[in-house]
RNA sequence: GCCGGUGUGAUGGAAUUGGCAGACGUGACGGACUCAAAAUCCGUUGGUAGCGAUACCGUGCCGGUUCGAGUCCGGCCACCGGCACCA
């Protein structure tokens, strides 16, 4: 026997598969199809990092194991290339991005490639490649043709670091989600996408779909979902202003009203309010604060009341002032409050700060004390005609009145904002818009795509706020496609969220160059049947891209209303610390050291040994011996080859046991064990002194999705016929997974006593005597007397006794 | 505050969904091989008491249901993730 040497074990088969493109699917081909993903990395110049693989080798393991079953298996891989790091290293280093990604990506590439994972090479996907980014843009033309894409002046985060806008779901806590810079918020005339056109869908058809709960629960409560009333209240100015509450029950107890600093009716109010200039100082500082000290001082409320108009609350005909708050957003609802400091904690605490009055109306709580906020078990009171119902049956009664009244109706809102869709970047894809002055805003033809990115000596962010294609003035002067006129190209570009949203699509058919993918190619391939991504794309890529799906859809171009059938997440791996790995953590563990001394093999049975998939677990050092042990135990195996055909009568069990728990596990996210089940078995065969040559061939076909190049390896040696990679997973027989004899537990009143061997079919009657049959039983019921006695087959007997 | 999740040996984690808690690894300890070490192989390893068979205790805490609870129910606590002035 040869050592088990596994770099040039690896590099072998690793040259094979990719000179056969082993792995390449058909789309053409009678076997049913396997459509496996995992989220495609943004090639950075750090290279791969141990996290990386525990996704890939997850999906690598069931995918591999669908080809041995017999399923014609996609599983791709490409690059998320556009984006910022890629940009501010060029910016940096003075290299263009382009080059900046190729290397990139050669580096990514050669890391993946040497890990063995089974991806389909020859579907290889670019989102910076022109012939990619063509149909990114068609999409763009697509959804403004269909009125989904628009530009708007309004407030939008901006970074101050990155100068560049970002969209809701890239600030978190405050912050940027990707530099951590001050975001604070300007008005700019900015590219939107009506994603919330699609909020009701995005949420009902979750129910469609095989998503982890925590995902689901993420995205409903992102897209936030409310069912209220807007009400209209009449104003001493004349102009009604209308109002979006979740609790029009509480209608008389509104004693006060609030309006964000941006409504657009304080313009309209200037002349007639008495302390105007109190109101401009208000608006004015409520516009400078960023969103970080918005929540980082969250909880003092501050306001100014109009001095000059009042507005009428309509169940009551009671005039009420009306204050102007930041602790009301324009964004949500109408941009105003009815304001009930009874019954809601905001408006108590500012009610109690500027003395205004708290009128209790439904009973329950101390009103003086805090504000009663509790549903289910108010009774309605100082509420005219509502006095004496429930909350449920007092909303509902008064929205039939307010509807009667001609002044309200039952109205459902969102939390979900339409998606900033323009970066004022440069490494980004073109937006395919031509600005005429007497035309407007005009498409560019299809046949025109794709509107490529220009050279530009410089890729930094302008002062102004644009992006630096603006500087680019050969290719931002053009002609208008519709007069003909002189105008000028839009100089954004696309978010990086944009070719993520539809790769899984191009992966189907990546050559095309008449459409994003051909019908049939879609046809047969979607939707992608198991998804593997990270939880941290839950409300960005993972909803931008069921969002373009549907869209697609509607307009024919895909056929199932859904992208993606089931959706796993992966659990992070941990430096060994049990910290986040991190350069200035110094914990990062490097995987092509990892390769270097283990072999990939070894990597990846550890990685899906760690523990539980879903669950972040720290590295281990020392641990990832123990996967190598294993399989230096089973390279060991093919010296201890014994004699006989087929499995041995005393390994039958063992062996279909293993072979029905392995399958099973790989399909349930369960590789831990999965692998303990293989060497549980490993053991067995250790004791019985070998295996055979049967025995051999299955275990190296269970554990092929795991150690692909060890066991091809030995496959070869044993000279089996063909390559594992085109071997048959065994299956199992359910009547050879069951003992003939089984060894109880015999309880006394619950407590554990004895254990008796008995057959596996004995009932219930032949248990219990052989249990009672056992010394220390008899023994222990001795002068008791027997109240109940119990069977579970195959696991216990259970006698419950009493003091005779 | 709201939503989702988790809590099991020294340690990563198992437990067929209400039926023998701790599979499979790692580490530690003891032994074999070796001049020696590494590697490998064998054994022990939840706690307490006992030479021992054995007994009692033990899955974050308190209580409940049940013949039987890591698992179900009620009430807490801690940690992780997400959202957060969304009316």
């Amino acid at each position: 026997m040869n050592k088990y040497d596994p770099s040039a074990i690896e590099k072998k088969w690793q040259a094979i598969w990719e000179e056969n493109n082993t792995f390449a699917a058909s789309n053409d081909t009678d076997k049913p199809k396997f459509y496996a993903l995992v989220e495609f990395p943004y090639p950075s110049g750090q290279g791969l990092h141990v996290g990386h693989p525990r996704s890939y080798t997850a999906l690598d393991v069931v995918a591999r194991k669908r080809r041995l079953q017999g399923y014609n298996v996609l599983y791709p891989m490409g690059w998320d290339a556009f984006g910022l790091p890629t940009e501010n290293f060029a910016i940096k280093n003075h290299i263009h991005p382009e080059i900046v990604t190729k290397n990139n990506i050669a580096r990514f590439k050669a890391q993946l490639q040497s890990l063995g994972l089974s991806f389909d090479w020859t579907r290889e996907v670019n989102t910076t490649d022109p012939s990619y980014y063509k149909w990114t843009q068609w999409i763009f033309l697509k959804l403004f043709e269909c009125g989904l894409a628009y530009k708007k002046e309004m407030a939008v985060n901006w970074c101050t670091s990155c100068k560049c806008v970002l969209a809701n779901e890239e600030v978190v806590g405050g912050v940027c989600e990707r530099c951590g810079g001050e975001v604070i918020h300007k008005v700019k005339s900015q590219w939107m996408l009506k994603i919330t056109e699609y909020a009701q869908r995005l949420i009902d058809d979750l129910d469609l779909v095989d998503y982890p709960e925590r995902v689901r629960a993420q995205q409903i409560h992102w897209i936030g979902r409310s069912t209220g009333a807007q009400v209209r209240f009449a104003t001493t100015a004349g102009e009604d202003v209308e109002i979006y509450t979740t609790r029009p029950d509480t209608l008389f107890g509104a004693t006060y009203m609030v309006m964000s600093p941006e409504h657009p009716l304080v313009e309209t109010w200037a002349g007639r309010l008495s302390n105007l200039d109190a109101v401009r100082a208000y608006q004015e500082a409520a516009a400078r604060k960023s969103d970080f000290e918005r929540t980082e001082i969250a909880k003092d409320k501050t306001g100014v009341m109009l001095e000059g108009v009042r507005a009428i609350n309509p169940v009551n005909g009671k005039e009420i002032p009306i204050f102007l708050s930041d602790y009301v957003l324009v964004s949500y609802g109408t941009g105003a409050i009815m304001a009930v400091p009874g019954h809601d904690t905001r408006d108590w605490e500012f009610a109690k700060k500027f003395g205004l009055p708290i009128v209790e109306v439904v009973k329950g709580g101390d009103v003086e004390k805090e504000a009663f906020t509790d549903c289910a078990t108010g009774v309605m009171v100082n509420s005219g005609f509502l006095d004496g119902l429930s909350v449920d049956e007092a909303k509902k009664k008064i929205v039939e009145w307010l509807a009667k009244q001609g002044i309200g109706e039952t109205k459902v809102n969102y939390k979900l904002r339409d998606w900033v869709f323009a970066r004022q970047r440069y490494w980004g894809e073109p937006i395919p818009i031509v600005h005429c002055d007497k035309c407007g805003f005009v498409p560019v033809p299809e046949s025109e795509l794709p509107i490529t990115l220009p050279k530009v000596d410089s890729y930094e962010p302008l002062e102004s706020g644009e992006s630096p294609l603006a500087a680019a003035t050969d290719w931002v002067n053009t002609t208008c496609p519709h007069c003909g006129g002189p105008a000028k190209r839009e100089t954004d570009t696309m978010p990086q969220w944009a070719g993520s949203s539809w790769y899984f699509l191009r992966y189907c058919d990546p050559h095309n160059d008449k459409a994003p993918a051909s019908k049939e190619a879609l046809e047969y391939w979607l939707p992608v049947d198991w998804y593997n991504g990270g939880m941290e794309h839950t409300t960005l890529h993972l909803l931008y891209s069921r969002f373009w799906h549907k869209f697609l859809y509607d307009i024919g171009v895909v056929p199932t209303p859904e992208p993606y059938a089931k959706r796993t997440s992966h659990g992070m791996i941990l430096g060994e610390n049990g910290e986040k790995m991190s350069k200035s953590r110094g914990n990062v563990v490097n995987p092509d050291e990892i390769v270097k001394e283990y072999g990939a093999d070894t990597l990846r049975v550890y990685e899906m040994f760690i523990g539980d998939f879903e669950k972040a677990a720290p590295w281990s050092s020392s641990s990832i011996r123990g996967s190598r042990r294993f399989l230096e135990r089973v390279w060991a195996l093919q010296d201890a080859v014994v004699p006989g055909d087929g499995i041995r009568t005393g390994l039958e069990i063992p062996f279909n046991k293993t072979i029905r728990k392995v399958g099973e596990d790989i399909e349930t996210l369960k590789y831990n064990t999965a692998i303990a089940a293989m060497m549980a078995l490993l053991n067995d065969l250790s004791a019985a002194g070998g295996v055979t040559r049967e025995e051999y061939r299955i275990l190296l076909i269970l554990l092929n999705p795991f150690a692909p190049h060890m066991t091809e390896e030995l496959w070869e040696i044993m000279g089996y016929p063909g390559q594992i990679a085109q071997a048959q997973w065994p299956s199992f027989d359910p009547d050879k997974c069951r003992e003939d004899t089984v060894e109880i537990a015999v309880q006394i009143n619950g407590k554990l006593r004895a254990r008796v061997t008995i057959p596996a079919d004995a009932d219930a009657a032949a248990a219990i005597a052989a249990a009672k049959a056992d010394e220390k039983v008899a023994q222990a019921m001795e002068g008791m007397a027997v109240v109940k006695e119990l069977y579970v087959p195959g696991k216990l007997v259970n006698i419950v006794v009493k003091t005779a």
